[in-house]
RNA sequence: GGGCGGUUGGCUCAGUGGUAGAGCGCCUCGUUCACACCGAGGAGGUCACUGGUUCGAAUCCAGUACUGCCCACCA
């Protein structure tokens, strides 16, 4: 029988074989649609995947981005749109090389021995080999990624790109080389750009040293130092102009302490006279600030540190010495000279290298800078006119604070791995020539020596690109013109600097001429970021990421999705949580045998009996059907509208609530007893349970596309109308579905039946025993309860149903409604202290209701100002609560 | 120093102006044939604090406290 399925269910037996089939019959890969095709005319979806993070595992972070990618695909797909999406590519990530230049190390080698080609080759056999790692775990996600399209595309194409980029920027005048302090990581030795720079807090002393008048060891002036050690490189001291305890010393020049060389005292509106002493160290090699005030005063560039920051040999005495051990030995001579004036602790931050937490130093070199002013005004305006939204909105602020504080950016590194900038240096004339390819002959002088510059360009210039050069650029291909701009990027906020407005400021300006908008995207959805338990951010330096291989292991890829999708509330974090996960994978297994359920009954149904070929119009009009139908089309609506709106949590929560709450719990019991009546009545029965559930499955489909996938083929007994339940239609809100009269009549009967077996269980009626229950309602209600009879006595475990003529007020144990009043026939009388106990708290709850409710009602203001349905609703809630008042009082009464 | 968030039952979190919800945990009861990864019932919160706006505030505004994050060249 091919409607057979395992009692258990078993996420590990099923999500392999579905991920497998998928990507064998290509089922998200998309071609290029030929102009007038069908497929060109379906509306289109396309969206830009982040790199990977090549580091060997994804980690919860990342499948967070990819499962609400992934949903947001599987959805648009099933809604019929053209949907693509363009995995992004590692281009030349410096983590890669990072990890690289570790394993060498503890091989005792290092990159310099190795030699360049051979380098390059060890990160690529590295790349490849996580590639392909990660390629699986994202099959084992369900992921549906586009597996066509290359994965790394560090190649030939994209070099070209990159040149042809470099190039004309610098020929606009947009890219510049100069010699300039850049940050720069003594352990990786290379510039990384401001952005790559991790600040701490710090606490560390402020030293003041007295540097003496030339010529007069009677006079001094203080400064105020956190780095002792780069005073070797210091040309001056400057003071505010304005500050009156250094005029008198304006033009006079000091002796540099240890040193013995003269530095003039320069007046500068730097040196601010609130701080430290006022007076300020100039050391232009070795610090920002004193660069610009050099540059102002003319002043000598003097370097002490070498590439690894030790004391090269203009430190004098102090060369060869690491930074720190200049430190501790220079104060110690200093205070043995009696040059330390005195210590303070000081609250400072410090720059760390953020991939190897080096502490940053300030470094004088020449780099290649991109001027950003003209390339982030573009930027910002995208944004500012709605060309590109952000969700949630609030990231838009960050966007544009970013922007508007922004600086030239350095995007030369003096690494290996990435793309050589391509930039030729005469070796005769200096001259330095930016081309495309290696020029033969130096146009100035004529020489042929000519060497490519030795440094690769950031990461993120090549990422950046990533929008417009995966559709082939510089060439005009048919996929840039059909799928760029793309709909949307997912993303976390952590690249948004990184990444994000980058890729706007390069697809604004190289796309310009686009005739779709040159924009990259048109929305960015900047999702969750997960945290571990102890909320820290998952990092794989700090260790504690949690390895979603091994929790979809243990849970199944399906309960580990809908776990993050119900966690996904825009704007926040998330602490990953087990036991959210061990409740949806409970889901889980409670649809599976659901299904299991429907599948036993369509075999007891017998010959003819079938779930997929429509249920006869009579058992559309039956009760039960006209509300799980109606329930069924709401929240289809309701899943739609969160989505488009990126509410994976409030869809994923309307999921679950109705197909447990509501389907399991009270659809499914209710039709048991047809199910198993007459051949006729089963098979209605039946048709109309498989209709519900292939709608549910289509509906749960994105949130858990493999039990959805498996249960969906079993029901067509292996002959699907489609390949997939991702080729399937969405549900979506049907309004000749809806039928409130259906609900509220539902609403009816299910209060009735809680009560009842509430009243049961507190009159601690054995659970064997079936008591009769009486009813006092008006004829509307008694008609719908005694139409109903039959349910009512089985889920409430009545024995019969009875109806009152008179009110029941009276009677000890009454449960009351503004619609019936109820009670049980059980001789043993109800505990008296706990239903007074209970009735009290009912009545005081409700006088407090009442309380507040007359008041307002009393207030004109409210009656003039309040929206009628709310003054309305309140009235009628005021009539019932009246009446529930009184009776709860006589109940009271009756106790005693 | 600047900017952005968070503070809701024991825990983890929803809830963007109409009088508080979920999952887990807890308590009571129940293994008659979909499911103990279950079913039925229940307890548990003056929504951090203060003030303001409003007929009405968990929700909007201001301030306070605690807390997290991002950005920042003040020695």
């Amino acid at each position: 029988m091919p409607h057979e399925i395992p009692k258990t269910y078993d996420p590990g037996a099923i999500e392999p074989r579905w991920a497998e089939y998928w990507i064998q019959e290509k089922l998200f890969s998309v071609k290029t649609p030929e102009p007038g095709s069908q497929e060109a005319a379906k509306p289109m979806f396309s969206l830009l995947l982040p790199p990977p993070n090549v580091t060997g595992r994804l980690h919860m972070g990342h499948m967070l981005n990819q499962t609400e990618m992934d949903i947001i695909i599987r959805w648009h797909r099933m809604r019929g749109f053209l949907t693509l999406w363009v995995p992004g590519t590692d281009h030349a990530g410096i983590a890669t090389q990072m990890m690289v230049e570790r394993q060498l190390t503890e091989q005792g080698t290092s990159r310099q021995k190795l030699g360049r080609e051979a380098f390059i080759e060890r990160v690529w056999e590295w790349k490849k080999h996580y590639g392909g790692a990660i390629q699986a775990q994202m099959k084992r996600l369900g992921v549906s990624v586009d597996w066509d399209r290359e994965y790394f595309t560090m190649d030939e194409g994209l070099s070209r790109a990159v040149r042809e980029v470099f190039v004309r920027l610098y020929e606009q005048g947009l890219i510049y080389r100069g010699k300039y302090i850049v940050n720069w990581c003594p352990r990786c030795m290379t510039a990384i750009s401001d952005l790559e720079v991790a600040h701490e807090e710090y606490t560390g002393k402020l030293y003041l040293i007295r540097y003496p008048v030339a010529g007069d060891p009677t006079q001094s002036i203080t400064i105020a130092t956190t780095r002792p050690e780069t005073m070797l490189g210091d040309v001056a001291v400057a003071v505010n102009p304005k500050d009156p305890r250094y005029t008198h010393l304006h033009g006079k020049k000091l002796v540099l302490p240890l040193i013995g060389r003269e530095i003039p005292i320069v007046t500068d509106d730097l040196a601010d006279p609130e701080f430290g002493t006022g007076a300020v160290k100039v050391t232009p090699a070795h610090d920002p600030n004193d660069f610009e005030l050099g540059l102002r005063h003319n002043l000598e560039q003097l370097v002490v540190m070498d590439e690894q920051a030790r004391m090269n040999e203009n430190a004098g005495p102090y060369a060869g010495l690491d930074r720190y051990q200049a430190r501790e030995r220079i104060l110690k001579d200093l205070e043995e000279r009696g040059f330390l004036v005195g210590t303070k602790d000081h609250h400072y931050s410090i720059g760390k290298c953020d991939r190897c937490k080096t502490v940053v130093e300030p470094r004088l070199s020449t780099q290649w800078f991109i001027k950003i002013a003209t390339l982030a005004q573009r930027a910002t305006e995208a944004v500012e006119k709605g060309e590109i939204t952000f969700t949630p909105e609030n990231y838009s602020k960050t966007y544009f604070e970013w922007m508007r504080n922004i600086h030239d950016w350095c995007i030369s590194r003096q690494l290996w791995w990435g793309h050589r900038i391509p930039a030729w240096h005469c070796q005769g004339c200096k001259e330095i020539l930016v081309a495309r390819s290696a020029p033969a002959a130096c146009p100035k002088c004529g020489g042929s020596k000519l060497e490519q510059d030795q440094d690769v360009l950031d990461t993120w210039f090549s990422s950046g690109l990533l929008p417009f050069t995966v559709f082939g650029w510089p060439e005009k291909t048919r996929d840039q013109e059909v799928f760029y701009p793309t709909s949307l990027l997912i993303t976390g906020f952590d690249i948004l600097f990184f990444w994000v407005a980058r890729m706007i400021m390069t697809g604004c300006h190289f796309m310009a001429d686009h005739p779709q908008g040159n924009v990259p995207f048109k929305a960015v959805y900047i999702h969750t970021l997960v945290r571990d338990a102890e909320r820290q951010k998952m990092s794989k330096t700090k260790g504690n990421v949690i390895d979603p291989i091994e929790i979809t292991e243990r849970y199944g890829t399906d309960a580990v999705r809908f776990t993050l999708a119900s966690m996904a509330s825009p704007g926040t974090d998330i602490a990953f949580s087990e036991s959210r996960t061990e409740g949806y994978r409970a889901f889980a297994n409670k649809i599976w045998n659901a299904a299991r359920f429907m599948f036993m009954n369509l075999e007891r149904a017998g010959e003819g009996a079938c779930l997929t070929q429509g249920a006869p119009p009579a058992e559309a009009r039956r009760l039960e059907n006209r509300w799980i139908m109606s329930r069924f089309s709401r929240v289809a609506g309701e899943v739609n509208a969160n989505l488009a709106s990126y509410r994976f949590h409030e869809a994923a929560n309307s999921v679950y609530d109705f197909f447990w709450g509501e389907f399991c719990d009270w659809y499914l019991e209710i039709i048991k007893p047809r199910l198993s009546g007459t051949k006729e009545e089963a098979h209605a029965a039946v048709a109309f349970l498989g209709d519900t559930f292939e709608g549910a499955l289509r509906l749960l489909s994105p949130f858990m596309p493999f039990i959805t996938e498996e249960l969906w083929h079993a029901m067509y007994e292996g002959k699907a109308p489609q390949k997939s339940i991702a080729l399937a239609s969405f549900p979506a809100l049907e309004q000749h579905r809806l039928d409130s009269q259906a609900e509220e009549e539902m609403a009816i009967l299910q209060e009735l039946i809680v009560h009842v077996r509430n009243l049961r269980a507190e009159s601690k009626v054995e659970p064997k025993l079936k008591v009769p229950a009486r009813v006092f309602a008006d004829q509307d209600v008694r008609k719908l309860l005694d139409e109903n009879r039959g349910m009512i006595e089985r889920l409430a475990n009545v024995e019969k149903l009875e109806f009152a003529e008179a009110s029941l007020a009276q009677v000890a144990g009454v449960r009351t409604t503004p619609k019936f009043e109820v009670c049980i026939v059980y001789e043993q009388k109800v505990d008296a202290a706990a239903e007074r106990e209970r009735l009290t708290k009912e009545k005081t709850k409700l006088e407090g209701e009442m309380a507040n409710a007359q008041r307002q009602l009393g207030n004109q203001q409210f009656l003039a100002k309040a929206p009628a349905n709310v003054v309305e609703g309140l009235r009628k809630r005021v009539a019932e609560v009246e009446i529930l008042l009184e009776k709860a009082h006589i109940a009271l009464q009756k106790l005693g």
